[in-house]
DNA sequence: TTGAAAGCGCTAACAG
DNA sequence: CTGTTAGCGCTTTCAA
């Protein structure tokens, strides 16, 4: 019924071991018979069994994706830019949402390695130890993009928090802020401390200080967001620097909605930037992160490990920009 | 080096066999023999290789995904569903976007069927006459996401677009609406011929009609909508029915922008409820697509297929809901 | 430039 | 309840 690779090694009588090179495209084959092989290829459709090859040959092309929340705006957007590439290269990509929960990171990336992938994207805000591991120990390359992995010694791609967030800390203050507060999630774990030294820095350079009680974090969701303003309400700060963007319009629009104005008594950052940020009124001010970039470079950084070419770098930062929209002065 | 079903037939002293029974669950296997290869499969720390497994089964546990972008908020909600009742049926999903193009879509539907998926699910708004034929043909079952497939005999999950549109419009009527624009988009045909439907129907049960000049077309974006409204601008329609909550959003915030009251003087109403329904001031109208459900029971419908389960009805309709938020009387 | 043959690691009759 | 034995469809030496 399927058409087999011997199928067409008996029609074009050749070898089978022919019809592998020429649907390989090696070059030691006379080019009368490839023709002839092709043509048979064609008029019987036979189509490679990718199973068998990947058996036979150990590479399956196809790499493994390890996602918090494909639904998430952030990472749908990595997801995509890490998907155009793996098509590029021809790959195909296994996805699978993590929650950003370390027992299902594990599981999922054992059942990546028993399909035999080539290798592994990491994406999450946070690399636990248990993940950290069973990278280090991994049969098959693995990058992380999105967050920095260099203490952890893994291969990574994303942007200069720490700076990002001086830069914006500093612009703030000489707009005449003097009160700040950090709103963190739980999926940025990594992206949060480095926002907070950067914070921190520029604070004690102006003589200024985070309180402990505006250091808040929320579950990166616009609900959450507005959650979290209702925690600040009392004490309020006159400036917020939050990792996540649907977290940041929360705060936001819980804002507006107790009549406080943006950003005239309170400005806000996001450090996200994914589509919304312009979807919003007012717009929200915010560190643009390349985020498709951040995806695709982290792919074609992993096909470089499964080609073992050679990296130069394995940790990549990626240079961002800042936006001040409507949410800040 | 890899631990092989071999080494553990050796080390355990019972043929590969019996640890193929255990390692798939067969019951023909005595308790103590059972407990013996068990404890030697995480001694050796022994895991089946999938491909081997496919190859020799037929059954690889992975079903392809078509779609059209990941990064759409839209699908990648239908996306999420799809995901976590595949996974709950323990098949991984290999995603694949295709931007809607036909072409992009033949070519990834046969480069799953090479990696021997065991079933398809198909999402986009259009089912082209190439993708209805390669379904029709495909060696795998093959179920439509998001669209419906009953005209086409393709297996389907979506909601009653042409009943909500008929509810819409009803409603926006006796909030004194007389002028309507239709915005569509290139990604849902089906389901804009669908509305168009609803909609003519009951703009001619109240004498009224759907001027050609304000059916109108965007790439489902933000920014389309903002563009969209521009073009109405001359002209301008008391509702709006628009497909994609991006292209609506766009279409309010260019309307805010020129000093239109929303709902005041225009009312809009969107089709697709993304979470960004509710992140934007005034929040938008919009009938509630369950897609995360249409996702999951897509899938779900699709493992019915792949074990060869009655199915009771190929066409699923889910139920919607209409929520009238701040961009309606 | 080509072919023969040995697997890749596993499942699935079949026999016992 | 367990073992033997063919393959699954392809890649890849090794010889010719």
């Amino acid at each position: 019924m399927t058409v087999t690779i011997y199928d067409v090694a008996r029609e074009a009588r050749v070898s089978m071991a022919t019809v592998s090179r020429v649907v390989n495209g090696n070059q030691n084959v006379k080019p009368e018979t490839r023709n002839k092989v092709n043509e048979v290829i064609k008029k019987l459709n036979y189509r490679p069994n990718a199973v068998a090859r990947g058996l036979a040959s150990k590479r399956t092309t196809t790499v493994g994706v390890i996602i918090p929340d494909i639904s998430n705006v952030y990472y749908s957007q990595l997801a995509r830019g890490l998907e155009d590439i793996a098509t590029m290269y021809k790959y195909h990509s296994i996805i699978s949402n993590s929650d950003n929960d370390p027992e299902k990171e594990k599981e999922i990336f054992n059942n990546l390695l028993s399909k035999q992938v080539d290798g592994i994207i990491f994406l999450g805000g946070t690399i636990s130890e248990e993940i950290k591991e069973l990278i280090n120990q991994s049969s098959v390359p693995v990058v992380v993009s999105g967050t920095n992995g260099k203490d952890d010694h893994v291969a990574s791609v994303n942007i200069d928090f720490e700076k990002a967030a001086q830069e914006v800390t500093q612009h703030l203050i000489d707009q005449g802020a003097k009160k700040f507060a950090l709103v963190g999630g739980d999926y940025s774990k990594k992206a949060q401390e480095d926002v907070l030294d950067g914070l921190n820095t520029v604070l004690s350079d102006n003589n200024l200080i985070l309180e402990d009680a505006l250091h808040l974090t929320g579950a990166e969701s616009y609900k959450e967001g507005m959650k979290v303003f209702d925690e600040m309400k009392d004490n309020l700060p006159d400036a917020v620097l939050s990792i996540s963007d649907e977290q940041a319009i929360g705060v936001l629009h819980g804002a507006l909605d107790s009549g406080i104005k943006v950003p005239e008594d309170l400005q806000i950052v996001s450090f996200n930037n994914t589509r919304l940020v312009e979807m919003v009124r007012p717009q929200l001010s915010s560190v643009i992160q390349p985020l498709y970039d951040i995806g695709a470079v982290g792919m074609r950084l992993l096909t470089k490990y499964m080609n073992e070419e050679e990296i130069e770098e394995p940790n990549v930062i990626l240079p961002h920009r800042i936006e001040y929209r409507g949410t800040t002065k």
